[in-house]
DNA sequence: AATGAATGAGGATTCATTCAT
DNA sequence: TATGAATGAATCCTCATTCAT
């Protein structure tokens, strides 16, 4: 029906590397990495990224432009994954449907959420922090209007199609993982469920009936 | 089946009464309800609430636990009016369905985010207050449970059912409403409609048959 | 000629009495005046004002707005012995005429700076501090336009007069004074001699005969 | 009485020359005078000049010894104009007076003050600037030196006589020049003409009878 | 000659809260 | 009940300069 369609594809977004000094940078990251694990987003500070990482706290400044940057450059780096995650995953899909991506979407977050304990204090339990919530809602809209593009052109989507339908459902899946999350690490395995399941009824709201029963994927 | 269905009701719950001294609790409260409004939650300091309120910082404690005791009474005091305001809402209703339901409850809670300005910047937008995000997710919580029960009551729900789905619906409306209040007191008026859309299909994943087509209301 | 003639009076400006506390304050104001006194003005942090005053830093701000007001306070304190200082030398004149106006009130400055180290470290020398320029600079115009008055009221200044000869003079004083205190806290006497032979120049070239050859004082 | 009288001179200082390199100094300076121009002595930095100026910041330590250094040498280049505007305007005098002379001096100070607003910035305003108002000072007493001599030679100064009063001379132009300058960087004419007076009815208390009635000048 | 990297030192201010009166 | 006073703790960030390469 759509002719040329060779299934979702997320772009790869480069972390735009800060500078060079791997060393010394990793290290702050590190550093920051395991003070977040343990004690959460709220009690950071420079000095304690900066004890913990051995080097003088007006280094960071060289490295990072202030403290959030710091946050966010750790986030950026386990998003990278999510984001070849979700890609990989929604490769091996030969039959494209609303449910399928949603499903393979949601899973995908998980996956690498499990992988990465930093990004769940960060991305999903950060959000006291108002740069990191400006980040993530940067960022939810930015993988909402991608996907969307991929099932638009699949010809999944109702016209007249509107990207804000994408949106709220990423912010939806956002939501029912911040509640999956809160008291564990793993995320609440009935919750995910239920994630997959609204967002999946949502959108078959403005779905195309293909959208809904199935749409195959050619690959080039 | 559903017998002696009262329609739902949400039980009015009172504001547990800081202390007494009610002129200067009020005079507290209207400082902070207009330093909210006009700046936010973030600047929000004790210094500057008792300056406004043209009281010593001190006394400040004389009628609030602390700082966050204030932002939390002051949300109490419209959440109220919310439950108030949902209650009479339902109350209308002479058919009950999900739909219904959904619809009634967002467009109550949109009547009085706009009549409430101080409850947006609060309840809304406040997030970054650990307090107030714990004190939000408990309300949400609440008023899912009671909602739940009503619906559970009339037949709505397939069983086994489980409160969670509820309380999932209760986190999609808040995280939409996130949304469609974030550059607007007023409240993006399509995004309130597709929560309506999102948080009725996936509650229609769980009703029953009475739940999607209608349950009539019977009143003593 | 000119009728009622007081002399030339100086209003008695109050300090603005920062809050209570008498104790503490005191405190505050002699670690600043040692600590200015030995280093100057620049070094001056409020940790080390603190520090000397065997309180905490938090504290300062109980009794000053910003550390800079410390300083100001510190000056203002002696500058208001020096305005009773010219006020009382200036009423024991009996004949009133621009040279010996100058002469006084340059001979009250220095006397009062002689007295007050720590006056001539911030008022004189302290210009590198933008708060301390800029109160000076309002001080002196100030000065000047409360001793213009006095000298218009005496017919001293020829018509139509301007108070920002007054200010000029002011001001070429002060300047004077800078390079007289600038390697002595006891002021190079030799500067000090010209800068009332200058501002008597300057300052005859805008007045009347009278207020050349003299003014006979009446007092009430 | 005065023989072989040259007219007064003011010696063409050099710029010593800070190292080679020329085309990297002069983006230096000119970012530097941009930066100074549009907010200031105060917020300069070396990050902020060497970003200005499209260096790296230890690149800058190559030119120039420290942070003021730059400054004095954006201060001097122009003061060496000023020197010349000012030896330039005394040689068309064909008859020396101290009226005369000052006036000659303050109005080829405006002309060049106008002309280099960064002078105005660095030398006028920039006295927060420890390096600056020392630098000034010295600058002011050298050129007062140089005057001196000058009127000295022409039989215009009455002996014994004392460099000083030239020195204090400069030092009440340059003040009364703050005044001037302080809110515009045209400079307040009225001041201006005030100083021309001030400076002059000073200088006639020191001077001879020829210095104040005319010197014709010789020229060889 | 040029520079990326590194840093020690210090800066002012804000804050929520307590307690003696 | 009311409050003036007091404070411990912590905050982020900037800066001029040096040095190894």
């Amino acid at each position: 029906m759509t002719g040329e369609n060779e299934g979702p594809r997320l772009p790869r977004r480069r972390v735009p590397q800060q500078k060079r000094s791997r060393g010394r940078v990793e290290r702050v990251l590190e550093a920051a990495d395991r003070l977040v694990v343990s004690g959460g987003v709220e009690p950071l500070s420079t000095r304690r990224i900066a004890a913990a990482a051995g080097i003088p706290v007006a280094s960071l400044y060289q490295y990072f432009a202030d403290k959030e940057a710091i946050l966010l450059a750790l986030a950026e780096r386990d998003l990278e994954a999510m984001n070849e995650q979700m890609a990989a995953d929604l490769d091996t899909l030969s039959t494209l449907t609303v449910r399928a991506m949603a499903e393979t979407v949601v899973r995908a977050m998980v996956t690498v959420y499990r992988r990465r304990p930093s990004l769940v204090m960060i991305f999903v339990r950060g959000r006291t922090i108002p740069a990191v919530r400006d980040f993530c809602r940067r960022r939810n809209r930015q993988v909402a209007r991608d996907l969307f593009e991929s099932a638009r052109r699949a010809g999944m989507v109702r016209e007249p199609s509107n990207v804000l339908w994408a949106e709220l459902a990423m912010e939806i899946i956002d939501r029912l993982f911040q509640i999956a999350f809160e008291s564990s690490l793993e995320g609440d395995p009935e919750i995910v469920e239920e994630a997959i399941v609204a967002v999946t009824s949502y959108l078959e709201t403005h779905a195309t009936t293909a959208g809904i029963t199935g749409v195959p994927v050619h690959r080039g």
